[in-house]
DNA sequence: GACATTGCCGTAAACGTTTCTGGAAATTTC
DNA sequence: GAAATTTCCAGAAACGTTTACGGCAATGTC
């Protein structure tokens, strides 16, 4: 005899009342409660997730898909252990456990979802790395299952997401820039059809309008997002006629390989070239010279991710007043040395 | 009607004999067979995993648990994607899907672990960031989880484990610094009680015993594994009354600190203090100086821990011949210009 | 042609929960 | 003190699978 059926038998009552008192519910006496517990804790019962999925059709977890192939989301640095973080501190309210799900490398992330999902591991989805069209938010909606998408997405719909201020870093990097002189201003975007380098490049756009300047597609340089694609970057930057004054990059880390490239030219960011990052991170802020770039929480991110989630659950949708699920996460300039400011 | 019933309906045969169809089982005509398979296909049914779990007692999944604070596992670089992929590819052979449970930080990952293990969502485990003394081991061989650790520990006992080339790295780094003429060499190690440390300072004090070097304590420096760390370290070797020639870092990032506390001297990593890193990752190839460090394959390592754990897994063991399943991982030295040969 | 074997399939039990239903005992109500 | 209500619990069904068992037909064996 093994579960609930031994402990039931052990305190010679029935499984049914053993159940409710595990699981607080009103009909049982506050005595009986006080033994089941105390016996559940000496026998070091836990109940079975699998029967108690088949029964009542849910998990208790959340998933949060990642994809492991290194240009997807720019080189995987610690930029999601503290999201991590910030999502378990809002599930944990509600006993409900993170797990995550890596795509492997060249699997079509499509594929890789609707495999997990077809394990019925999980209530709810944390999507990353939002594809411009992203097939797995038709696949998800249609498939009626709760998740939000870290990234915004082109595929039209009304699902949930949560982005990073890519669009306001972008006018603020050139506001910056342009308040400082330089009139020549390059932007690195991802080499892949990853949605946030539209958005960098749109905010870009338009706050070179702003200041009556002419967007020079010349000035565009599409380079994988990882430290080789910095320094492919700086070659291409030395390569050009008119070359920039300054550049802005859509991924922190492409920093280190254009301030070699810099180096290997006899030249130096922030004097010869002025760089603005994108996030601050560990490395961004023990680069030579420190880069300049955008703060945010990253567990403040994960925690309004999982309250947004969470608001698109009915099970768990009254504690979160459902109000915007679709929201821009602020950033904040951090100066360093590499602009030239 | 649902699930498996209502493709038996379908069909117009019993569900035993469709369960046995779909998963290969003899006993079953070729026909009806493809006449199942078709009809599964065709209505999307993919079978429920809670039902299947409640059977047959199993998950058909594994975890792998990670810490996230960040102290814990040297700042979380792209070293576990990596390690993710190699896995996946094992256990993909055998239809197991991984899934990555992150302890959060300032969580006790026994306490997590426990709660997970209860949860009964996988049939085995990969813990990392082994502490010298493991509480998880103890836990694991007690519920009888097969489990395998990356990472030594001081715990006895006869269960799995992967561990990275601690004690030939700092062999190696000292061998070569030596051989440059070195005599004074600092070595950085963790200031938690994570094991790799103690091994890496092992490591470190045979090989200067075997070089007849004096093994001078005043010259560990116990620093956190981040780049924070890497900066307080260059503090202190700068602060020796009698400063070292050189220093060989247990975790590669500290060398972006070092540097900038160095450069922040006036001072030089190759010209003015030889140093060597630990892993190669992406930064530490493009820092100026490039850090000489190990190169190790992430994938091959993951591969290996899959297939280790396995091998201790009745229902697989016998594709894995049990052969070794305590085994050191290589790492081949790649020359950098920070060590100033 | 009687008998044993084989191939295929239906039936039903089991996995460990939760929850619905009913009912006995205790309590309250007039 | 009978009736109505409440409190608490036992019993059983259900969730979706897998698999042990048995049986019927078809095939093979002498």
């Amino acid at each position: 005899m093994k579960g609930i059926r031994r402990l039931a038998q052990e305190l010679d009552i029935s499984i049914g009342t053993v159940s409710r008192a595990l699981n607080g519910r009103a009909d049982v006496s506050p005595e009986t409660r006080q033994r089941v517990l105390e016996a559940a804790a000496a026998m070091g019962y836990v109940p079975n997730q699998a029967g108690r999925s088949l029964r009542q059709g849910n998990t208790n977890a959340i998933g949060f898909m990642i994809e492991l192939g290194a240009d997807a989301n720019g080189g995987n640095d610690n930029f999601f252990m503290g999201v991590f973080d910030g999502v378990q501190s809002v599930l944990a309210r509600h006993h409900l456990d993170l797990v995550v799900l890596p795509c492997p490398t060249g699997e079509d992330p499509a594929v890789y979802l609707q495999r997990m999902m077809a394990r019925r591991l999980v209530d709810g989805l944390i999507i990353s790395a939002t594809h411009r069209k992203d097939a797995r938010i038709d696949m998800l909606t249609k498939m009626r299952i709760p998740f939000i998408t870290l990234g915004r997405s082109n595929t039209p719909g009304d699902y949930p997401w949560i982005d990073l201020d890519f669009d306001g870093a972008a006018r603020r990097a050139v506001d910056r820039l342009v308040s400082a002189g330089h009139s020549r201003i390059a932007i690195a975007v991802p080499s892949n059809d990853i949605n946030l380098g539209f958005i960098f490049l749109d905010g870009y756009k338009a706050a070179l309008a702003r200041h009556g300047l002419a967007f020079d597609p010349a000035l565009v340089v599409r380079v994988p997002s990882s430290e080789l694609g910095g320094y492919q970057l700086g070659h291409e930057l030395l390569a050009m006629k008119e070359r920039p004054s300054a550049v802005i990059l859509n991924y922190e880390l492409l920093a280190l390989g254009l301030y070699r490239q810099l180096g290997e030219a006899g030249l130096q960011a922030g004097r010869d070239l002025a760089v603005i990052g994108f996030r601050e991170n560990p490395v961004s802020r023990y680069m030579s010279p420190r880069l300049t770039c955008f703060r945010l929480s990253l567990t403040g991110l994960g925690a309004a991710i999982g309250e947004a989630l969470l608001a698109t659950m009915p099970a768990y949708a009254e504690a979160y007043p459902l109000g915007r699920t679709q929201r821009i996460w602020p950033m904040e300039l951090v100066p360093g040395e590499s602009d030239g400011a």
